[in-house]
DNA sequence: CTGAAAGCGCTTACAG
DNA sequence: CTGAAAGCGCTTACAG
């Protein structure tokens, strides 16, 4: 930078001044954006965010793995969000890892991002509690921050898995089955305490309404569904708690030929096309309300109380649209539930 | 740091020494390291990264969309590759657009990124020579540079389109048809470039060998799928050249009943589940490669040249594992192509 | 509209 | 092993 003040005969703050397009002569202007297009000036952004009080323009979102689309689609929601008023998201990935992701915190603190997003894999984040109280805002998305009163957004999962069941049960179904993730993973826990409150509700009998959990990946979904449905008193119909599940539980009524009604968590990209019904977390717009709850501390002078927002999941029925026991009760055609398959004629 | 110090009783820099694990007397360290808690020290990377020359531990990444999974596999594969040497990824969006691109860029830059890879929305890179110039890796990924002599890793698009017209006319087709987006868009280009020469090769008429262009979502390749299966000699296999276009070609067959055989470019999570074979560009194996490309510049005390590094695209069979032209050819069964969704029977 | 001075928070030489 | 000085590249007050 001196340099082109230098060479265009002023001050470097003059130069400054004329780079950043403030109140400056209009020809002294022209002369240093010359020398600086001379001179290949290239501007510093970390000195200028170190003198403006060490804030950068970027926001720092952790999420457990790049390649979730959960997770992108989260990314991309808070991205489109930021660059409405002209500032940046920064991403890392925790790898599901709580060690890894305090260290991947500190960086981004470290690099003063303007506020911090998170997706956590940690079970306490009172590390965290310094840097919320020095006013940085902090969002926990998707599951809950403990040990440290900063905002989050969560998916209502209770109610969520217990809507998922009970449009079962107002289909006919009388045997289910919930498939879910370890149950230490919170996420997985609140629907499973919502799946069997609505088991409860309908009064269905533990030995017909079941649920399985610890199933942590899709080859334990193949597994344990492949399980249910060769065992005695088949399920008629299956509630898949989070997306691989619903693969793996697909894959085995495949492998089987034995193709049950299905409702999973999350969507995914060729769930329309196979006509599988699914509760829409909407990860996107997780993302624009993080976006949102940040920039109203930020232009908040006074302190504002913890907030939690708590999202609906919307069910989107495929298939034949709406479920009717008819159509389901009969494994031998299964048409209106998965018409495109065929399955069973 | 200087108010550490002083609690402390040492200088500035022996406090940096000392919580930066340098060479210190034990006992001093600790007395800095509590003063540090004491305080609640935090240290700035900004300063740190300034005052080091400019430079962070951070590489950038700059994608079209951050919710496409290819361009989030790619990340995850490049960040995988720079943590295990202690680096960090930062990623942007520039919403496939060409100006925004370009700014996105310029501010990776300014924050003195260490790397730059992009997978490019533009026709022009020479505003990147200047930084290329002074050292900085530029790696272009699945798109090429242009205007600037940046490395770039780049899929072999002609020979794996070639390949999948290959194999169709090896399992007994004569009648293809081959969807591509927009023949501007560089991938598109060379990918049709080589399913016609293949087409020629094979010695396939003009008139049953189609290639229809300009197909830029899912609607328009369920349009342009639909339009080709109703008309006279509807095509007895379909090479769909991304894979928006192939989920496009399945809703069209699913809504039409017309099973047909296809080839996709890019994987996608239930292409498994479905039998769908598909020509896979791994794009992780790219974000690691460009890590590597980069590293090495930078480790490399002499000027490396311009290197263009050209994957293979690999052929997944997937239903009936290799296909053959019996299975194919009759419309009615199609059972080994697609043997889940007994289309047909 | 412009300039000389000071400083953001840290670390790199250079001495002790 | 430790310290006093200088400076990374910019911008914020304060004067003119």
């Amino acid at each position: 930078l001196s340099d082109v003040a230098a060479a265009a005969g002023v001050s470097a703050k003059t130069a400054s001044r004329a780079l950043n397009g403030h109140a400056v002569n209009p020809e002294t202007a022209q002369r240093v954006i010359a020398a600086a297009g001379q001179l290949r000036f290239r501007p510093n952004g970390l000195a200028r965010d170190l003198r403006r009080g060490g804030v950068s323009s970027s926001f720092g979102l952790v999420v457990g793995e790049l390649a979730n689309p959960f997770y992108s689609e989260l990314a991309a929601g808070a991205e489109r969000s930021l660059r409405a008023v002209g500032l940046e998201l920064t991403m890392g990935s925790s790898e599901e890892d709580a060690a890894h992701e305090q260290q991947v915190v500190r960086t981004m603190l470290e690099r003063r991002v303007q506020a911090l997003f998170v997706v956590t894999a940690a079970q306490d984040h009172g590390y965290l509690q310094l840097e919320h109280q020095l006013g940085t805002p902090i969002v926990f998305l998707d599951r809950p921050a403990r040990g440290v009163a900063a905002d989050s957004i969560l998916l209502d999962n209770r109610a969520a898995a217990a809507r998922a069941v009970e449009q079962l049960v107002a289909s006919g179904h009388r045997n289910i089955a919930a498939l879910a993730d370890a149950t230490t993973v919170w996420t997985a826990g609140e629907r499973v305490a919502g799946v069997r409150s609505a088991y409860d509700s309908a009064g269905l009998g533990a030995r017909l309404a079941r649920v399985i959990s610890g199933v942590g990946d899709i080859q334990a979904a193949r597994a344990a569904t492949a399980r249910l449905l060769s065992g005695a008193a088949p399920p008629t119909a299956l509630v898949c708690l989070n997306n691989r599940i619903t693969l793996g539980a697909l894959t085995a009524m495949r492998d089987l030929g034995m193709p049950t009604a299905i409702i999973g968590f999350d969507d995914f990209d060729s769930a329309e096309l196979l006509g599988i019904s699914v509760v829409n977390q909407n990860p996107g717009r997780m993302g624009e309300l993080a976006v949102e709850l940040a920039l109203e501390r930020l232009n908040s002078s006074a302190a504002l109380p913890q907030r939690h927002v708590v999202l609906d999941g919307t069910l989107i029925p495929r298939g034949s649209g709406e479920l009717s026991a008819s159509e389901i009760m009969d494994r031998r055609t299964h048409r209106a539930v998965h018409p495109w398959t065929g399955w069973g004629s």
